[in-house]
DNA sequence: GTTCATGCAAACCTTTTGCAACTAA
DNA sequence: TTAGTTGCAAAAGGTTTGCATGAAC
């Protein structure tokens, strides 16, 4: 997402702080601006890392991060799930994107996204079989590298 | 289950034990049938809780239902999952059953199993065409209950 | 000037761990 | 006998909260 592309969020997210009656402070701006410069999924704790590199120690406390991500979360800006057993969430900003699945890949840890509208529609159509309307859901599937197994290289690790 | 078949449950499971060096203990054996009888989703303090309640306060130490829990789902005997952000994991049997995924109510939280065979098939082959061979995944729909909107009754209350 | 947000530290909750006493094999 | 297991209490790790101070409106 360019700086540009931010903005154009951060806009859009500063309008609905303040038509809910939240204040727009220097604080948010800074975590919201961050958590949609980044790309990949980040933890809390991350973000909050991510902003003291680039902005200096005091830019925005971790509780204020943690208080933030929630009314983010609230108003559907990021979407927060659990990837591993015992650790943190992490989250994803949602905003421009369509909704996504999660591939976990079993070698390097690496989260990759998908989409299949084929698997949207059928998920919708079981769930409503049972006499609910899908109103969210996480599908994260863990898999074991296929190219790891046959050639010995992931292609997810980093490089 | 039936005690009947809690009691073939119980005799696989302790042949892992044993087969992979670990020691059948009393309290070892209260926790997995406690697991085993219980047909719903639990907690690790729930299921400490349903001990104290039929064999009385000093039958197991939750430290060893955590334990024992680690050890089963290593074994592949119970599965464990996070249904709602900020608590704790739930678990359930999974022995003779077949992988199912989750829907969770959003009126009374009640949580539904189903299977499709369909959806695990697109599954696996959305995960293959990323490279990746398909291990285990987590699927959990929160969805509004159609009976409570149109008739006023969540069905899936408990009675 | 009010009301809400922040920083800070402390509390919280679930889960894990170190260790001495114990027990299954 | 002896290596693995338990109970206990303490620690850990992520997240939330109460409160006084400070900032937005």
């Amino acid at each position: 997402m360019s700086q540009q592309e931010v903005q154009t969020e951060l806009d859009q997210i500063r309008r609905y702080f303040k038509k809910v009656g939240l204040r727009w402070t220097k604080q948010r701006e800074i975590i919201v601006e961050q958590a949609f410069l980044t790309h990949d999924h980040f933890s809390a704790e991350g973000l909050y890392d991510m902003i003291k590199d680039r902005l200096g120690g005091d830019s925005a406390h971790l509780a204020t991060v943690y208080r933030t991500l929630q009314v983010l979360e609230e108003g559907g800006f990021v979407e927060g799930m659990e990837v591993a057993k015992g650790e943190g969430r992490v989250f994803e900003h949602t905003l421009g994107h369509e909704h996504h699945d999660h591939v976990i890949c079993n070698d390097c840890g690496k989260i990759i996204e998908f989409h299949s509208e084929a698997l949207e529609d059928l998920k919708r159509r079981e769930v409503e079989k049972l006499g609910l309307a899908m109103t969210s859901h996480s599908l994260r599937i863990h898999g074991d590298c296929l190219k790891l197994k046959n050639e010995g290289v992931c292609p997810n690790l980093p490089s």
